[in-house]
RNA sequence: GGGCGCAUAGCUCAGUUGGUUCAGAGCGCCUGCCUUACAAGCAGGAUGUCGGGAGUUCGAAUCUCUCUGUGCCCA
């Protein structure tokens, strides 16, 4: 068998995950064993696959490839979100592109038609692309929230809520996109700094007098101004209070009020109140018992309610340019100055957000967010990491009804009906069903009017917000609404939630609200926060910024595998990560290290007994430390992953795989050139590699899973992704440090061996002075011949006299002598003898103060103090083999 | 304005309950090697006022306060 010098992840990724699939490992159906569950942070059905994906994938396939080889039934349930205003959005710019066709113009089926053709066209590519980084879903269970079963859990939802008094429609100041004509919710108005004007606009009095000036960004909106406010306490303004002033253009007479909202120093530290247009001035109105005029309309134009002919029908911007000309004529402009401010704009179609009051779907938080909150500070969910509790904690405690409703198309249709007798946003009945039929029912009852007909209903024409239907989904992807005691019993609570912590309040608190209210649960047992995956000038990745690598491109270029551990490499729970390419390289280099361990090993030949029994005890030694050292990896690896320390559990297994296994176990037994090695041997390190796959499976599961088959030939179904993870217990930790202080007296060879430009090739002399620790060392059967093997060494003997010619080392509390061929530089030797000594009697000083100071050796524990005695000791043994040293060396 | 975090090697970051020669890893850098698995590699090496200051303690990268810088969330 040939293998190729490097490893090559286009070969095998596909087949393997093929034979995964095809083999039906990921599916899942609840059996007698314990459950291990989570539910996929349902990305954006018309999304592509970016590093954020990648990173949040990768982390929930960790862990399930662990529990799945835990033994557990490992339930991962994939799926997407109709993310109703990212998809509308793009469906509606496909329609006008594709089909030139305007919302406008077409029906609401029409509409849903065109955007159910749209999703099959492009859903299914982000659920194809995960599978492409090993994502190990139980696919058959892929879910969707616009699906039937999904749908309908949203309308009950919806009729519960109403019918709990825990829904109500009210009039409330939204965020407004004018170009979508929908409500956006706080989260998706993004603010930026922009350029923008304070317009100083000058109210007279009735009387024609001077009366006060204002400053406003928005000139447009002075025909909804009912009244000025200014601070209670500047004197400036005191005379004018509880005066009347009046509207410019119109005339409109507005009092003077005083409210400590006011500021003072801004502007002119007069402030005009327009409570329709403005969310402070609203509540400054509503304090006030002050009306409410409103004159822009649902696209953002002037209406007929502001009194003033010329600009009505106009664009809110187009009308503020007007005002400049109108207000000068009027003599009403005082000046315009620029001014910098933040606007917030429509995440989605860019369009300047516009306040306004609207009819409004809300959900009541205040019972719902009691229990939730409790959940996350009693730590029955546990945060990881813990400190997004103080996040969750600050928003939890200052909740505000939550607005539900969007004027979209796509999306659950909000199940509420009115009389078409009554005008829009006018309605005074209102019948929530979960059909016409039914709303049919109660608007005959509550209106006592038999004869209604459904010609006379007229059905909201909102859907749901998009997370609004999207918290059911822990509990809706187990049908858990229709069969609440069906499998969702065995599946619920899932044991951990992935996902970034920049939708904590979207979605995580959401869900944890409605796990409360509809099954009388948490939803998950432990929510894992990633980070957010940054680009090296710490910016997010966005495409807006085309700073994101492209996802495929990079599996490509390094494979899943590379690509999964350069994610998580540098990626601990809730730290951002500064993405760079650096860290895939490392992944496909260690890839490529497993690689080669494998063709070394498989290179051998196989004797049936090893060549003598020096090489014999040597490789029984090398064998007997890496499984004890393997056994501490284990132990230190099952901890990480009870904590969620998955980047501490990968990098100890790299460690464990590159420097124990590949740079020192396989150079311990690895025979002579064209030597055999023995069958005992060979035998038990297929076995450990192999353990050593399952252990990695989970990080890297396609080069596992690839190696795992090459080093042996095994059954049909015997495969990595399905064994049992190894099993951690006690190491021997004494051989473990006897194999470390043989390791150190290796280096220090070495590099003795580097400094004096000797070749690795060329065997050395080392006679070790005799001593106790020594003594018992080089007793270890074994460890004289994994020295010399090693080190390279021709000789390795104990002596009392120190040989002619030769530069020694301290390892431990041991000296030992490296004979050289070569003339030595006495002084040389003198003078590093001399640093090393005065560093080990300072050393030895500062031991020695901290134990005469009797405070410490009364306060300190036993066994701090037993390790400082002995590092006292060692570091005098040290002290006087070095100055032994020295004397010899000044002979 | 209110709140939360972060600051450790040139860079990116670990460092759990205060305690072992604890100041670490990877990258980068320096030296020497194409040594029959791997140059995507091997063997070595250098690098720190743990942001500044004060405090608690026998003992602080770790706990407290404060200052500085910086990031985020909310208004």
């Amino acid at each position: 068998m040939e293998l190729s010098t490097r490893y090559s992840p286009a070969d095998t990724e596909d087949r393997w995950y093929a034979h995964w699939e095809s083999r039906g490992y990921f599916r899942s159906i609840p059996d007698e064993r314990e459950p291990f569950t989570i539910v996929i942070p349902p990305p954006n059905v018309t999304g592509v696959l970016h590093m954020g994906h990648m990173l949040n994938n990768t982390i929930q396939d960790i862990l399930i490839r662990k529990a799945r080889l835990d033994g557990k039934n490992a339930c991962w349930v994939p799926g997407t979100d109709h993310a109703s205003i990212a998809t509308e959005a793009k469906v509606v710019r496909w329609l006008r592109e594709e089909k030139k066709l305007r919302k406008a113009d077409i029906t609401r089926e029409q509409f849903m038609e065109y955007a159910y053709q749209w999703k099959d066209k492009y859903g299914g590519i982000i659920l194809n692309q995960l599978r492409r980084i090993g994502a190990s879903c139980d696919w058959e269970r892929t879910a969707f929230t616009m699906d039937p079963q999904y749908y309908a859990d949203c309308i009950r939802m919806f009729v519960d809520l109403y019918q709990k008094n825990k829904l109500y429609r009210g009039q409330r100041m939204v965020n407004w996109d004018p170009e979508a004509k929908t409500v956006l919710s706080n989260e998706e108005v993004l603010y930026t700094e922009e350029q923008s004007q304070f317009y100083h606009i000058h109210y007279k009095k009735e009387n024609g007098a001077d009366g006060i000036t204002i400053a406003t960004q928005r000139p447009e909106t002075i025909f909804a101004d009912v009244a000025i406010a200014v601070h209670p306490k500047d004197p400036r303004y005191s005379h004018l209070v509880g005066q009347k002033v009046l509207v410019p253009l119109i005339g409109r007479a507005i009092p003077v009020i005083t409210d400590d909202y006011v500021d003072i120093e801004l502007g002119t530290g007069a402030l005009k109140i327009t409570p329709a247009h403005d969310p402070n001035d609203y509540e400054i109105g509503q304090r006030h018992h002050l009306e409410i005029i409103d004159i822009i309309t649902d696209d953002g134009r002037i209406s007929e309610q502001c009194a003033f002919a010329p600009l009505v029908g106009l664009d809110r911007f187009e009308a503020r340019k007007r005002m400049k000309a109108l207000l000068e004529e009027s003599d009403n402009l005082v000046k315009i100055e620029d001014y910098q401010t933040k606007i917030g704009r429509s995440e989605r179609t860019q369009s300047v957000v516009e306040p306004k009051l609207s009819l409004q779907w809300f959900v009541k938080m205040e019972d719902l967010g009691a229990p939730a909150l409790k959940a996350v500070i009693e730590e029955e969910i546990k945060f990881y990491p813990p400190n997004f509790q103080n996040l969750y904690r600050n928003w939890m405690e200052n909740l505000r009804d939550w607005c539900i409703s969007r004027q979209l198309w796509w999306g659950q249709r909000i199940p509420a009906w009115y009389l078409k007798s009554e005008g829009l946003s006018q309605e005074t009945h209102v019948f929530v069903a979960t059909s016409a039929q039914e709303a049919l029912e109660i608007a005959r009852q509550k209106t006592g009017n038999p004869q209604l007909s459904l010609d006379d209903l007229r059905q909201d024409e909102d859907v749901l917000d998009t997370w609004a239907s999207s918290w059911l989904w822990p509990i809706s992807v187990f049908n858990g609404f229709e069969k609440p005691d069906g499998e969702i019993n065995y599946y619920y609570p899932t044991n951990v939630l992935v996902t970034g912590w920049d939708i904590i309040f979207f979605w995580v608190a959401r869900m944890i609200m409605a796990g409360y209210e509809y099954k009388g649960e948490k939803p998950f047992q432990a929510v894992y926060f990633t980070g957010m995956v940054r680009d090296k000038q710490r910016r997010k990745m966005s495409k807006s910024l085309g700073n994101s690598p492209d996802a495929l491109q990079l599996l490509d270029d390094f494979g899943a595998d590379g690509v999964r551990y350069g994610l998580m490499s540098s990626a601990a729970a809730g730290g951002d990560i500064l993405f760079d390419e650096k860290l895939c390289e490392n992944g496909r280099n260690f890839s490529n290290k497993l690689w080669n361990a494998l063709r070394l090993v498989k290179g051998w030949q196989v004797t049936e007994a090893p060549e003598n029994e020096d090489i014999k005890r040597k490789n029984a030694l090398a064998l007997h430390w890496l499984q004890e050292k393997f056994k501490q990896v284990l132990i230190e690896g099952e901890n990480d992953f009870k904590q969620f320390r998955l980047s501490e559990a990968l990098l100890s297994l790299y460690s464990f795989i590159w420097d124990d296994f590949c740079s020192w176990f396989l150079e311990m037994i690895k025979p002579g050139y064209e030597q055999p090695i023995d069958r005992a041997t060979y035998e038990a390190t297929l076995d450990i590699f192999s353990q050593m796959m399952v252990a990695l499976h989970p990080f890297m599961p396609f080069i596992t899973e690839e190696i795992w088959h090459q080093l042996r030939s095994r059954p049909d179904g015997d495969d990595c992704c399905i064994q049992s993870y190894p099993k951690a217990s006690a190491a021997d930790q004494a051989l473990i440090v006897q194999v470390e202080t043989a390791k150190d007296v290796i280096g220090k060879i070495r590099e003795i061996r580097n400094q004096n430009q000797i070749k690795p090739r060329d065997p050395l002399v080392v006679i070790g002075q005799s001593g106790p620790v020594s003594e018992a060392l080089f007793a270890r059967s074994g460890l004289p011949e994994m020295v010399i093997k090693l080190a390279n060494l021709s000789e390795l003997t104990f002596s009392e006299t120190e040989p002619a010619n030769a530069k020694s080392f301290i390892s431990g509390t041991e000296k030992y002598y490296v004979v050289l061929s070569q003339e030595i530089d006495v002084e040389a030797e003198i003078q590093k003898t001399a640093t090393e000594l005065a560093y080990q009697q300072g050393f030895a000083q500062s031991v020695l103060v901290k134990l005469s100071n009797e405070r410490f050796v009364n306060g300190a524990p036993p066994q701090v103090i037993e390790n400082e005695r002995k590092k006292l000791a060692d570091a005098q043994t040290r002290i006087a083999i070095l100055e032994e040293s020295l004397a010899n060396l000044k002979k």
